[in-house]
Formats: C-alpha cells, sequence, structure tokens
DNA sequence: TCCCCTTGCCTAAACCCTTTAGGAAGTTCT
DNA sequence: AGAACTTCCTAAAGGGTTTAGGCAAGGGGA
C-alpha cells in the first residue's frame, strides 16, 4: 500500500495552513487526515494527541514571528524600529488568522520557556533601544507596546473597529506616533 | 419524574459559573447536564445548540463587565476615572477567568451590535470626558485604552509577565500613570 | 540478493460530545 | 377533570479522539 509521505513537519506545516482557511479551533486531526487522505489513527505515529498537534502549530506561529519580527528590525532604531516591528506583527495577523490564533493559545510554563516568545521580548528591547529608557521604565515600557499590539490586532481580527470611523488602519498610524513620542518622552515617576 | 427546574437563565448562569471552574471552553451541555443531573437533550428546549449557549455566557459576562464599569466611573473623571475603569476590567478578569475568556469570544456582527460591547464604547468614551481630546484623537485615545487593557489583562492571564520581575502589578500601576499623562498631554498630530 | 527490522499506515473498537425526533409525565388553565 | 403546554426522557445517528494490534513497504546489513 502506497505511502503519504507523512511527517510531523508536514503534518504542523499542513496545520497552519489549514488555521488560516478554516480557522485555528478547527483544525483536527480528522480534518488533517481528510487532507492527507489518510486514517485518523495513522496521525498518531507521528502526533501525540490534537493537543500537541495545537501546540506545535502555536510554535510554529511564534518562530514564524519572531523570524520576520527580527528581518524587519535589522539595522532600525527608535520610530523606525516601532513601526517596522508593529507593521509586521499586524500584517502577519491580517495574513495569517490561524497561524496568529494559534500563537496566542495559552501554553504551559515549560513549552512557554521554550518558545519564541522569549526571542520576541528580546526584539522588544531592541526597539526601545533607541529610545532613553532603562530599569523598570523599560520592561513597563515592553509591557505597554507588547500589551497594545496584542489587544489593538486582537480587538481588529474581531471587527471591534468596523462600526465606527475612522478606520482601524487609521489608527494603528496614529497610535504608532503618539506611542513613539511617548517613549521619547516618557514622563518621570 | 421529578423535574430540575432547568431553564434557559439558570443555564447560562451555571455555565458561567461553570467557566470560571474549568475554563470557558470546556463549557459544554454535556457537562452542565451533567451538573443539573439530566439528559443532554433535556438541555435543547432551553438553548438552540452549543454555540448559542457559549453565546449567551458571552453576552452575560458583557453585561456583568458593563454594569460594573458603570458603577465604578460614577461621579468620577479624568485620572481617577481611568484608574477606576481599568482596576475593574482588571479584577474580572482575575476573578472571573471563564467569563472574561467568554466576553472574548467572537460574536456575529449582528449580536455584538445588542450586545453591551456598545456600552463599554460609550463607558470609555465617559472617562476621556476628564481630558481634552476631541475629534478623531477622542477614538484614537479611546482605541489606545481598549487594546492595552484587553492586551495586558490577556498577556497577564496567559502568564507573559510572570517569568521576569517586576510583577505584572507593578507594571499595571505605572503604566496606569503613563496613560494618564499622556492623556493629558497628547502630541499634536 | 535475502532477511530482518523499523516504520508508516491500516482496521477495529471504545468513549465522549452534539443534535434531532418522538414520546411520556408533570404543570397550568379553564 | 380535561385540554394544552412544557419539561424531561429514550433512541439513534453522526463526528471527533485515542489506543491496541497487525500487515506490508523500504532500508540496512550479512
Amino acid at each position: 500500500m502506497a505511502r503519504a509521505g507523512v511527517t510531523t513537519e508536514r503534518l504542523v506545516r499542513a496545520g497552519a495552513e489549514l488555521a488560516d482557511e478554516i480557522g485555528f479551533d478547527r483544525v483536527t486531526p480528522s480534518e488533517l487526515a481528510r487532507r492527507f487522505d489518510v486514517k485518523v489513527a495513522s496521525l498518531y505515529s507521528h502526533v501525540k494527541n490534537a493537543h500537541d498537534l495545537r501546540t506545535r502549530i502555536a510554535l510554529l506561529a511564534l518562530d514564524e514571528l519572531a523570524d520576520r519580527a527580527a528581518a524587519a528590525l535589522a539595522g532600525r532604531a527608535g520610530r523606525e524600529a516601532l513601526v517596522a516591528f508593529a507593521g509586521v506583527y499586524r500584517d502577519y495577523a491580517r495574513e495569517h488568522p490561524g497561524r496568529f490564533a494559534a500563537a496566542q493559545l495559552r501554553l504551559d510554563p515549560e513549552t512557554a520557556a521554550a518558545s519564541a516568545g522569549v526571542r520576541h521580548a528580546q526584539l522588544m528591547r531592541t526597539i526601545l533601544r533607541g529610545y532613553d529608557l532603562t530599569g523598570p521604565d523599560q520592561t513597563h515600557a515592553v509591557r505597554l507596546l507588547g500589551s497594545f499590539f496584542r489587544g489593538f490586532v486582537a480587538l481588529e481580527a474581531d471587527g471591534g473597529f468596523d462600526h465606527s470611523p475612522p478606520a482601524s488602519g487609521a489608527s494603528w498610524t496614529r497610535l504608532l506616533d503618539v506611542l513613539d513620542s511617548l517613549l521619547r518622552d516618557w514622563p518621570r515617576p
């Protein structure tokens, strides 16, 4: 009987595609098996279980995102870096809604520690090198940016900005300006 | 045969409790039926289907949140209002993680329009009455606050701030100060 | 080349969740 | 009490998840 050539690698990659097509929550071993024209049970040699599959997709997404962010930040600083990083983040969410949803899967602490989430934190600190922030306030600023990016993109994805002007893109651009200004002129405690 | 006294109301309320106990994604008709000591099929007289149940829980959470926010904002303005609103939001997420997750369920446009989400937007505008913001920048500011609140609380819930100091609470307090300062001194375009 | 061993995929089966159809028992109103 | 309605039930179909056990394809070694 001919082999379909399923591997963990290909499974995860296909799962990511599938997530972008039909939504991360509908990515199931069953659906994937259908796509590979293989019986469901066959997947369980490559992936521990459904949760394992979803976790691997999440890790893939985090990795891709960190790769793009790193590329975008190369050679930039300050405002330019901020805008570049933010653009990567938002574009990824729009191009790959399923992967982006996956990236927000809650990971258990050990998995999270080994994930690209750590790289993300590092990259954010890189952005701030262009501004004059030190000590705890640097961490606070990282958290402000991270929260804003994540919150904005999530709200946008949920259509939260659709039913009143201005368009979400206008807010995005303007708010990046505002944040740049805030970082340059960070209030003293 | 004795009746269990199931109603849509009690079902949704129990579903919300359940969400806080075991997570919103694990709230299922089956689990609820077990809690009410009733056969699963019996629920379908009170609730259209699983999705309907989840939507109702989401609407309940949005309503509760708006109620609390409205109460907290009464008689406050400016910085005080900002801190009060933010506190309500974060406390609710910590006290009721399942309900909070439910509140972020993606609703179809009609349902969303009829939800308390609209009240939320209104309340945020109330906060800004204490600051000197008009026109599009007022909307941008609302979106900044909404994105930050949502993003921060989500990241905090996912344990994103757990593995490096300072504690997330310190960032929260400090960042509210920073945002207050930003709103008072909003940069010109 | 032949054998063997690993590995990929299969069948079978158990279990749980969702949803619909149709029926019986309890409740309410007249 | 009888009619009408509501609540809850049984039965059954349809999927998704997961494990156990088996057959055969493909690669490595004698």
